[in-house]
Order: C-alpha cells, then structure tokens, then sequence
RNA sequence: UGGGGUGUCGCCAAGUCGGUAAGGCAACGGGUUUUGGUCCCGUCAUUCGAGGGUUCGAAUCCUUCCACCCCAGCCA
C-alpha cells in the first residue's frame, strides 16, 4: 500500500493534479472565456489494429488526466474504419491495458463504426453543397495528380461532375455496385494547396470485407481525415489531442467540420509524442520483433508494450508517475530510460516486501554450528514499513551465499566475504571464512566458515564493526526456482539512428535475458501468486511471471535492479 | 522563398506584461544505515541554435541565418 502524500492544502482537492503543460494552459484560457460552456472532453482514439505501448500510455494519461482533473470526461474511442487491419483481438487488450493503467471508461467506450450511418449523411451533405465528388482515378492516378511537395497537383477530370451524378454514384458505391478501387469520394479543396493534405483528400474507399462490428453491413468505409473529426464532435469533445505528425490535418480537421455541418466544433492540438531511449516504439518496428522471434511475443517483458511492461513487473502507478514528470510539449525529444526505472524503483521500493533469494549459489558450511540445529529468524518485510509485517526464516549448519558475495583475493573497498573476514548474515549472525574448498578446475565450489553466536540477530554487544552484510539462504529449506533477469532491449540509446548505416535489430542486446535456472529462495516464496512483486534484498526488484509461475514452482522476471554503488566503485577501480 | 512545426544544462522541461535562467532524471561529493538499497545534505547553464539590432536592461521584441522533425496512403 502507498504510503504517499497527504492531501493537498487548500483549494485542490483533486487527488494528484498533473503538472502543467502549454495544453492545459489553453484549456484554462477557454475556461476563462466560457468556450463550451465550461466542459471539457477528451478522448484516447487508438486503432484496434495492435498492442499499446509506453507511448500511448502518455497519451492515455494527458488526456484521461484532464478529464479527471478538470471534472471533464475522456472517451475511449476506437478508431476503427480501415477493416483490413482490425480485430477484436485488439479491441479487447486495449480495453484490458486502459483499465490496467487505472483509468475507467464504462459509460465512454465509443466505436467510430457506429457512426458509419451519421458519417455516410454527413458526406451526402458534402455532395449536396458541391464540396464532394467521386472520382474514378485508380489509386495510380490519383497520386499522379496530386503533384509534388513544390509543384501544384492537376484537378481530376472527373472533380466537376454534378451534384446528381455524384449523389447516384455514391449511393450505389454503398449499395455495392462497384468493386474495391473503382471509385472513391473526394473531398473538393484545392489542389495547388501547399498543404499536401487539402489537395482533394479521399473520403471513402469501397473496401468488400467484413468489418469486426458492422460485418458485411458496410463495403464502403470512411477515411481517417473524414471520420475522426466527425466522431470528436459527434461525442461533444472539446479538445482532441493528437500527435504532431498531424499539425498539416488540422487543416482538413476544421474543413470538415465546419462544412459538413457537424454538431460542434472541436479544437485539435498537437505534441509531441513518446520516444524512449533503448526501446523502439513504432508499431511497424515492434511487430518485426514478434514476427521474426526477436522476443517471445508482444507481451515479452522486454517489449515496451503495456502487456510486456505488466508481466515484467511495471506497475501502473510508475507508468502514470513516468508520464506526470515527462511532460508534454511540441519539440521532438527522446526521454532518457533512465527516469522510467526512477520512477519504478520510487514506487516498488515503497511497495515491494523484502525477502532472500540467492541466484549464484555458493556453498557455505558453518564448522561450528550443530548438525542438526534450526534457528527460525523473524525478519520484517520491509525495514521502514512495519505494518508489512514478518515472516520466519530458517537457519541452518549449510546455507548459500551469492558467489559475488565472496573474493579469495578482494579488490579495495571490497568489504564482502573474503579469506579470514568476518561478514554479518542478514539478520543472523556474524561469519568468519576460515576456509576456501575449489574443485579440480581451480574453482570456488565450498566455504567453510565460523559463526559467533553472541552475534544472534545479526548485531554485537562489544560493538564490533562489520561493513558487509550478505544475504542467504538456508540449504536444506530453500526453494528452487527459475529466475529471468532481464536488462535493455538494444544496446544503443537511439536505435532507429542509423547515421553509421545498418538496421534497428543490429543494435538488438544480446544479453537483454538471463535464464537462471537454479535459484534458491528462502522458503516464504514458494507459493507467490503470479504478478506480485517483492525485492529481493540487494539485487532488485523480482515479479512473479504470469504465464509460467505454479505453485511449488515459482518462476521471477526481474524487473530492475537496484542501485548498485559498488559496481560503479569496482569500474572506476578498474579503469584506473 | 512548397507548406507545417521545433530549437533553454548529458536527458526531459518551466520561463504569462522584456527586469537579470524553476524543477525532475542522470552525474558527482558528503552524512545516516543490519540491503554498497532507502533517506538526508551539497555541487551541477554568466547562459537560452548562431549573428546582428532595439533597450538602462532580452531566453523573452525586431532581423538575418543555421539545424532538426512532419507532409506527395484508396493507413491512422
């Protein structure tokens, strides 16, 4: 449970108001200027035509979080009118990932499929006021036509056809009169436009496939620039957020609007949209990955997916805490990994119970210790959080350490096990290595060792100073389990940057997974429910994998690791 | 001289009427600590893409230039 801030002081008492940014200081002027009679509605408008990822979980959060703090509403939309693309499959995960992220839609799901009857009148408007025309170029042509980003397109022969003619021919392209391809509905704007997009932009492509919700009702099927404008002010949204890449549409945005009589006028604004360094996020890159078993499926915890972030351990809470400090803003950025693992760690290190778990085994005997004696260590969940309470760890004459816990030959600042060096057991006692047993190879594969057992509890009365404290397990009570440790996807910050040439999948890390198939935990995981998190003391943060953890058989993702300072003592130790 | 955008610390990002550069991450010091974790404290842009100009005073105004991103789907 979060133990966070209190509530705010005075006038808010919005739980968690998000920064502010140049879109909210435009809501607050139209406010001011009672535009829209002081509602505010947004909506997140994915296309069912894949996964979320990372980025638009900043999207989610902008527009979501307005709504909530401007005691507005966001509609979940999807944007479904290219059926070739689209399943249910997708429809569901995203309603899955939205719910995930915490937010709620149940009265504000939205389809733009059901608006194909409103659409299909609205363009008859266009028709009827001259504004529209089918056109009978092929595809071929049409780009033809449309001419360069410097030199004007040509006007189609067809763009003069009468109102009459246009209205039968569209009727009969619903009516399924002619096959894919044979005509389309224009838009009629200008097409020596500068602005690529007015230059008689289609409507509506004749598309003979069933659709995920409308079936065969429909063989024609409206375009983005025609439909998502509509759908906004169908729904009464007052400020529709979209990415950058389309500033140039707004254009056409308020074109449609404005000409096909729609019921109200929203207002478009742009930012930029998510990079994140070491990770892709193009649903083209991202599907490469999945089809050519680059990573184990889109919810790979790997993937920058919302699916992969859950199964490797990402809480939402970090997700939307990540999405608060980015900021939003129309300059290209590429926001440094960095900051998500912050705010990961801020959130599980409030969150995750503490418990032991060894993944490099190494044997430890405690010479003096009986044979057959048990000591049971009550040791807290969380030091800082009492109210996680306890849980009961056995001790005992052979237990396991980490093998980086031990140096024959220690390097300066080592102050872990080493030859004749006394290290505090975790909450158990103080060791003495008193022996180093290699095997043939000249391996480390034993330590024999002393224990003091005036230092029960891990702590001495004479005040003896002991700078390590390791973490075990005891032997004969440990659970065996599978560990993955995952790191970075790629291996460069900007992996689409490709000045020195090669592709994104060079920059693939082959070491993005571990497989440690012989772990020992202490006793207390054996049963972790699947997707609980906890840290395992001084290596990270450790989630129970969905898919593959059972019962007696538990299997952990690593979801990051934890800081480490004595690794980064160690390099510069080697460096110089 | 196609059009539309953007340029403030290594990475994000505030900077509202011009008044003398917030904050976070990262990094680096130090303290506390039975996690080399957490926490705490400190350091970190004489400078705002570059050059001119206006002004007592400019990241903010004017001007010239430069760099980067987006647009020629019957994708969204």
């Amino acid at each position: 449970m979060s133990t966070k801030s209190s509530e705010s002081d005075t006038e808010t008492n919005i739980e968690a108001a998000s920064p502010t940014n140049f879109i909210r200081e435009i809501i607050d002027e139209d406010l001011r200027q009672g535009k829209n009679d002081g509602r505010v509605v947004t909506r997140f408008p994915p296309e069912p035509n894949g996964y979320l990822h990372i980025g638009h979980a900043k999207s989610i959060c902008l527009n979501f979080g307005i709504a909530r703090d401007y005691n507005g509403a966001c509609n979940l939309r999807f944007d479904d009118t290219n059926p070739t693309k689209e399943s249910t499959e997708y429809v569901q995960s995203i309603r899955d990932d939205v719910r995930w992220m915490g937010f709620e839609f149940e009265k504000r799901e939205f389809y733009a499929s059901n608006y194909f009857e409103n659409l299909y009148s609205f363009a008859e408007v266009l028709i009827q006021k001259g504004l529209a025309y089918v056109d009978s170029l092929n595809a071929e042509e049409i780009r033809a036509f449309r001419g360069t980003l410097k030199e004007p397109g040509k006007e189609s022969p067809d763009r003069n056809r009468s109102i009459e003619e246009n209205l039968d021919l569209f009727r009969r392209m619903r009516a399924g009169e002619f096959k894919d391809g044979e005509y389309v509905l224009r838009a009629k704007i200008d097409m020596a436009s500068p602005n690529m997009t007015m230059r008689d932009p289609t409507l509506y492509r004749i598309r003979h496939v069933e659709h995920h919700r409308t079936g065969d009702t429909w063989c024609i099927y409206p375009m983005y620039d025609f439909t998502h404008c509509l759908s906004d002010s169908l729904e009464g949204v007052t400020h529709s957020l979209c990415s950058l890449e389309f500033q140039d549409n707004r254009a056409l945005y308020d074109w449609v609007v404005a000409n096909a009589d729609a019921p109200c006028r929203p207002q478009q604004i742009e930012f930029a949209r998510l990079n994140l360094s070491y990770t892709v996020l193009s649903k083209r890159r991202l599907i490469q990955l999945v089809e050519e078993k680059l990573v184990n499926g889109w919810d790979d915890p790997r993937m920058p997916t919302l699916q992969g972030l859950r199964r490797r351990g990402y809480t939402p809470e970090a997700i939307r805490e990540f999405c608060d400090r980015i900021g939003v803003a129309k300059a290209d950025s590429m926001v440094d990994a960095a900051l998500l693992d912050f705010c990961l760690r801020e959130d599980l290190n409030d969150r995750a119970p503490r418990v032991m778990a060894v993944l490099r085994p190494l044997k430890v005997v405690i010479e003096n210790y009986p044979e057959d004696q048990v000591d049971e260590f009550e040791m807290p969940y969380h030091p800082e959080d009492e109210s996680m309470g306890k849980r009961v760890v056995p001790f005992s004459k052979v237990l396991y350490i980490e093998q980086d816990d031990f140096r024959e030959d220690p390097p300066k600042k080592f102050f872990r096990l080493a030859p004749g060096k006394e290290v505090r057991l975790r909450y158990a006692y103080y060791i003495t290595c008193t022996d180093v047993i290699k095997n043939g190879a000249g391996e480390v594969v034993e330590l024999r060792c002393t224990y003091d057992p005036a230092t029960k509890g891990g702590w001495s009365e004479d005040g003896r100073k002991v700078k390590g404290t390791l973490h075990w397990v005891s032997a004969a009570h440990a659970v065996k389990a599978e560990v993955r440790l995952y790191d970075k996807l790629f291996t460069k910050e900007n992996p689409m940057d490709f000045d020195e040439g090669g592709d994104f999948k060079d920059f693939i890390n082959p070491d993005s997974i571990e497989v440690l198939p012989e772990c020992l935990l202490e006793p207390s995981l054996a049963d972790t429910p699947p997707e609980a998190k906890v840290q395992f003391e001084r290596l990270g943060y450790f989630c129970a994998d969905t898919r593959d953890c059972k019962p007696g058989a538990p299997v952990f993702n690593r979801i990051t690791t934890l800081r480490d300072t004595w690794a980064r003592i160690e390099r510069s130790q080697n460096k110089s």
